[in-house]
DNA sequence: TTCTATTTGATAATAAAATATCATTATCAA
DNA sequence: TTGATAATGATATTTTATTATCAAATAGAA
């Protein structure tokens, strides 16, 4: 597969710099929203090709929530989970993680990777 | 809101028998493929209907990974989580869970309720 | 058994995220 | 500066689960 040469774009810097400041993961929405304030007309289809790339070149994961649109972070984050938000929608880090899942799996079941999803009030809506 | 009357089919009957004797949460496909065991002809709209109405009556929950089509289980199971097996696709109920996740979040943040995802391979597909 | 409202099954329609298309614009090597 | 081509933005299209539609079948009270 040869890669496209990849040419040094306002819109994917902008992006990309959205995404390495951002404390939180966003959505494509949201990256749209905060990289149009650099960038004026940034379009859509911009910003999931750019989330497309960066996932191919694994700088960024991945966040998926069932019934939400994927929000995406930086990959050198580390192991950690998430909290959403049933107030504002959005999506926190939380840090740490409990490693004693694999116990409670049955015999012969093999866990390669787990994800944990905690929801409830941010603490900017709990105010 | 007046509820219909509610008449008594054989459709309805085996998809509630089907969901009752499950030992894992099952998929409007997987439903629909056991219960056309017994009732020929049986069509997705009316495992779609009577999903929903026993969502609504609160005798079964859904159990919703991102990605996947929703699956159903009996809401009588008590607190539990799930494996989903990557060959197979099937998910698992897996007994326990730890309570100690609210520790993991920041001050402030008040935690409703979480959801853990265990993915991996299953005894079967182990072998 | 009859009658009518509910349920069913086939299929069309919807919804929402993500991808494809294409004319225009911009990058960057020469 | 020029020119080839990659990137952009607007929008159409796809995808996949779910819901709506409607004629035909069925349940169940009278």
């Amino acid at each position: 597969m040869v890669t496209g040469s990849n040419r040094k774009t306002k819109q994917r810097d902008a992006l990309v710099s959205v995404l390495q400041r951002a404390e939180r993961p966003l959505s494509v929405a949201e990256l749209l929203e905060a990289a149009s304030k650099r960038i004026e007309g940034l379009g859509v289809a911009t910003v999931y090709r750019a989330v497309g790339a960066l996932l191919d070149d694994g700088r960024i994961d991945a966040v998926e929530i069932p019934g939400e649109p994927t929000r995406y972070e930086r990959s050198d984050k580390g192991h950690h989970h998430h909290f959403q938000c049933e107030k504002c929608d959005r999506v926190f880090d939380i840090a740490g993680c409990l490693d004693n899942l694999r116990k409670l799996v049955p015999p012969k079941f093999r866990v390669k990777q787990h994800s944990v999803m905690l929801y409830g009030v941010c603490a900017t809506c709990s105010r």
